[in-house]
DNA sequence: ACGAGCATGTAAGACGTTACATGATTAG
DNA sequence: CTAATCATGTAACGTCTTACATGCTCGT
């Protein structure tokens, strides 16, 4: 699957819960579904044509002078469900942090060290943003059918988050045969 | 970071294993980084001719007819260092499966749970290769000095599969209230 | 009146992948 | 001798980000 068809995927899916302006719907993508997928502003507007153009989606009058309400049409719809349905593509996948301690020899224990440590305080912190996340939204959008959705995607990062801890743990002990 | 550095980290790092041919490069970034980098044919060789020309590669003669071997220079060991050190460039992540599962109500919940399965399955495929590679190389590479920072690479891997897989289990739960 | 935040868009350029084109060497 | 693999490179294309340019609206 293209990129940009996961583009009108994120967008479809963002505009099946609400319609919204791009603005509205930049801020959704990067504060709502921010933990797993990104796009950035110059991919939005053009999708949000293209769209537009298929019928997927309709503009109407927005808050504002000048401004614009993105829907979902029930071509859309249909096109989101189709999209949905498409296999998975994944991105390769490029981790810094990896690639550093892969090269750990030339870097140097100390500074091996540090990066772990800051991984692992990072991942603290997400850890307890995923947790406070899962007791928000679970009040907000209680009965909502969205809702056990989401909490897997909630359980995803804090997975994820408690995973990378456990691992800081055991490579400082792998580096401590090193230095 | 420009993600050109990124990719002259890559060679760099790699070289500094090794000597070796571009062709030979190409493998070792995908059989050996694979789990955790990726670089694409068409960026490695500019990135080595833009490696030569700095002086941080040298070419020597090549194992064929035209063919060139490339080693590491002094500089270009200097130059390494530099990149290990400079501040990790996350790319923002794209996760195809949670994004499918976010809109999970459109998708359905037959076809969430297939997704949540297929992604099972591949976790467990996973851990086992990760174990597997652990085996392999602490037996190959016993006594290297790189092994200690190889291994934490690989200790990533096994901890994601793993947590890939409680993930699963706990998402599946959460979708049986969803049905 | 003015600054912050809402709102829309374009354009340049970097980044990355894929397909193509070509040839040498070696194993069977 | 011929197919597979080693080996080198280019060109076209698509993707994505960033910076820029513009204007409205509301609160203070």
């Amino acid at each position: 699957m293209a990129r940009r068809s996961q583009t009108e995927m994120a967008v479809l899916g963002a505009l099946s819960m609400q319609p919204m302006t791009a603005y509205a719907l930049r801020e959704a993508i990067r504060d709502v579904l921010g933990n797993f997928w990104s796009e950035s502003f110059g991919q939005i507007y053009p999708t949000l044509q293209a769209l537009e153009r298929q019928g997927h989606v309709e503009r109407r009058e927005g808050p504002r002078a000048g401004s614009s309400t993105f829907a979902i049409t029930a071509p859309g719809t249909a096109r989101l469900h189709d999209l949905l349905n498409e296999p998975i593509t994944t991105t390769p996948s490029r981790n810094g942090l990896l690639l550093r301690l892969f090269f750990g020899r030339t870097l140097g224990p100390a500074r091996c060290r540090e990066l772990i440590l800051q991984a692992r305080a990072d991942a603290e912190r997400s850890l307890a943003d995923y947790e406070e996340l899962a007791r928000t939204v679970a009040a907000e959008d209680a009965g909502s059918p969205d809702l056990p959705y989401i909490m897997t995607t909630i359980s995803a990062g804090r997975h994820n988050a408690q995973s990378l801890i456990a691992w800081t743990d055991e490579a400082l002990t792998l580096l401590d045969g090193a230095s």
